[in-house]
DNA sequence: CGCACAGTGGGACACTCGTCCCAGTTCCGG
DNA sequence: CCGGAACTGGGACGAGTGTCCCACTGTGCG
């Protein structure tokens, strides 16, 4: 019979909720979907949570949330902007490969919750800029340069970009084309930096 | 009555359910909502097609179809590399503006296609990335410029960027902040590109 | 003039959905 | 040990879904 505590039983109903969306879709979450995920009874999804909408609501809270640590490189010292950049867009590329259904999750969730709670889209995409906005300025510290646009600018650019490289592996899953974008990409958006004076790093070779 | 011939009630219908997907989300476009948009009964309905995953179907590909013409920019003579790119693209932004719903709505239809109908995805990315090709060579051309990447990757690069571009003023609608964005992408994608030497074509300035 | 047939309307079907209820079971404080 | 509360299972309800069927109406051809 498995009697748990209600929080517990949230949060393995949330986590279940998850693995339907990603493997199935938004519109295939449905209580029942959900609750035979997890593993239990329809009343317990009930006894948890007031409505389906409820869960909906706090899946995308929680796993807003959760994706913070997602895209942060580990960076290393000694190396050009171009390649942290580089670098890091080709973290993600990884962290997308590793898991695709939980980026075309997150963009499920995202599209959901721009038509029925735009602001939780909006903090979710304020979150993924600020990310950014971190990201960018240390590269840019660590290799003696500074953004020759706002920093917001820059790093809402850079979600844009993600973003859709996002949509594009996940359409023709082509990896060899994805790292080469990601080259581009890291190229185009490094040429909006230029070297810090008197700093001592070194230049971008032209 | 109101007796139509078959094929253009299919039409009809067609637009009649890009209109609720558009307003409603892919979800809401039931065959019931769909028919009342139309404002036709149920029973044509299943008259004109076999099924409503039979319509969904063609509503993509007729979409899909339907979306060439949208992005090419009116390509003015005299301009530079950025002033180009920028311009194609606020152009693109104006298109969004003008009609937010029509973009979420495509967004909607890829998600699904991405889900249920793989290749179709595929065909349409495949349509973007050769607008964005054919824009990217013409404008280089224009201006005594050729890309210092293949392309094919560029082409993918921009239509990435258009796609994170359109969920990023979808989400959150600063057209201002837009803007900024678009000529930071201008900027960042012209420096993938160099003079052609001996073209006559006036360098960037610095 | 009739008659087959393309096109139409409304009702019906089986199913899934979110939600609720209620009779049970297990646990914990007294 | 026992009573109340936390928790569980299964079944039920009404609403919405895709699809189908059948009686009906016009239209065009013989």
């Amino acid at each position: 019979m498995a009697r748990t505590p209600v929080e517990e039983r949230r949060r393995a109903l949330i986590v279940a909720a998850f693995r339907v969306v990603a493997s199935q879709g938004l519109s295939a979450a449905s209580t029942r979907a959900i609750v035979a995920e997890a593993g239990m009874s329809l009343a317990s999804f009930h006894y948890a949570f007031e409505s389906r909408d409820e869960l909906i609501d706090l899946l995308i809270t929680e796993v807003l949330a959760n994706e913070e640590k997602a895209v942060l490189p580990a960076v290393l010292t000694g190396k050009s902007l171009v390649e942290l950049l580089s670098e890091g867009l080709k973290g993600y590329l990884d962290h997308l490969r590793a898991d695709p259904f939980h980026e075309q999750a997150m963009l499920e969730l995202t599209q959901y919750a721009l038509r029925s709670r735009p602001p939780l889209a909006r903090d979710l995409y304020a979150q993924y800029t600020r990310i950014a906005a971190a990201s960018l300025e240390l590269a840019a510290e660590q290799t003696g340069h500074c953004w020759t646009v706002p920093l917001p600018t820059a790093a809402k650019l850079l979600v844009s970009l993600t973003d859709g490289l996002t949509l594009s592996w996940l359409v023709d899953r082509d990896d060899a084309r994805a790292e080469e974008i990601v080259a581009a990409a890291a190229r185009a958006v490094a040429a909006l930096a230029r070297p810090t004076p008197g700093s001592g790093a070194s230049e971008e070779p032209s």
